[in-house]
DNA sequence: GAACGTGCATACTAATTGGTATGTCCGCTG
DNA sequence: CAGCGGACATACCAATTAGTATGCACGTTC
């Protein structure tokens, strides 16, 4: 039954990002991952070398498809880009738990892009999906003078995920809703600022 | 010997904090910290309940210290606070290993703080210390008529600190220090925009 | 100078946990 | 229907590692 087995794989995976998600990936227990996958350790040795190879395979998989979920295929096409964004940005959970536990990309990056250059790489990899899918929707809506002209696509990208993620840990640390609250509110306001000035100016000071 | 005992303690301290900061908290390896502090477990136990306890008085001493050194005596009766946090922003190191391991104090929270309530405690009071002497920075510079006065206080320097680590965390993840730069710039050139427009404005941020 | 407590060294314990070796059910093929 | 390999289950192993038990040097005190 090769269907069963495709099955099992992706249940393990689930499983294993959510018990990362929880522990961290060094902190992960393999037996609570196959408890709460409902299988053995034959199944997951079965499908995944080691442990590291499931970490791996719980980023190009899992993750990547969440962060292409959330925030690649909304910008894709967007009728207008910063409206997208500021809907994404408001869209982010103020449930407790969530709060408390932070964004898995940032804490996987977090955790181990220091210490193991093949989660580095794969972490990098998904920031850099984000940062694209980011700057490619502000260019986009350049070209169709949704977004001021004198803003720099790449480095407002840049800036625009890192406050939002520093903003995530900060929300994380102090477990004040609040606090992502007022981030939501800066960075949907920088959002709004990338707007062009109704009426005329075309030409401003280029940074 | 109490005078050694005190010693002793402080080197166990140190070499717990660099320990920490290459590995984490559960990475960190006792042994290893002895080794790098030179003494054996008998001496490490005399100072310290448990792992734990370690790890709280580097929170409580070490981190407390260096956070107090870099960002809350230099803005205590700064002559000017936007200089003085350009000053501090600017100061932040690019050298790969350091940029490689990002913020003691981010690194730490974002490990520990969804875990242990102690280390959560802790993490949020020194972010609280920080953010407070940003504020307070910001409030006295609003009263002496060196920072614009239709910005709130609190809320921009929770967006300082937020834009700062969420750039300190991209840089970790690309090891390219050019994103620390870019991040360098970002903050500086928002803090210069927050000096009273005072006839003509707008001083550009330093290369 | 003998007792004593501080400050530390050494050797050991015990639990956690990633990984392996082996057995087995079962559907498919020849 | 024989047997063969895919897809697991079970039991075990071995290394790491936090923590403990004990011993001891040495300065201080009475």
């Amino acid at each position: 039954m090769s269907r069963n087995s495709e099955r099992t794989r992706e249940i393990l995976l689930q499983a294993a990002f959510q018990e990362i998600y929880r522990s961290g990936f060094r902190g992960a227990d393999m037996d609570a991952i196959l408890a709460a996958a409902g299988v053995t350790k034959g199944a997951l040795y079965y499908h995944f070398d080691d442990k590291e190879a499931l970490g791996y395979a719980v980023l190009d998989e899992v993750m990547t498809t969440d962060l292409h979920q959330k925030w690649v295929q909304p910008l894709r096409n967007a009728k207008d880009p910063i409206d997208a964004l500021v809907r994404i940005v408001q869209s982010e959970s103020l449930k407790r738990e969530d709060v408390r536990r932070g964004c898995p990309l940032l804490n996987l990056s977090q955790e181990m892009s220091g210490l193991d250059e093949g989660f580095r790489r794969r972490t990098a990899r998904l920031f850099r999906d984000w940062h694209d899918a980011v700057a490619g929707a502000l260019r986009e809506g350049q070209k169709r003078g949704l977004v001021r002209n004198d803003i720099d696509a790449n480095e407002t990208a840049t800036f625009l995920i890192a406050t939002y993620e520093g903003y995530v840990v900060l929300t994380k640390n102090s477990q004040d809703a609040r606090t992502m609250q007022s981030g939501q509110r800066r960075v949907s306001g920088h959002l709004e600022s990338l707007r062009p000035a109704r009426g005329r100016t075309r030409a401003a000071a280029r940074g």
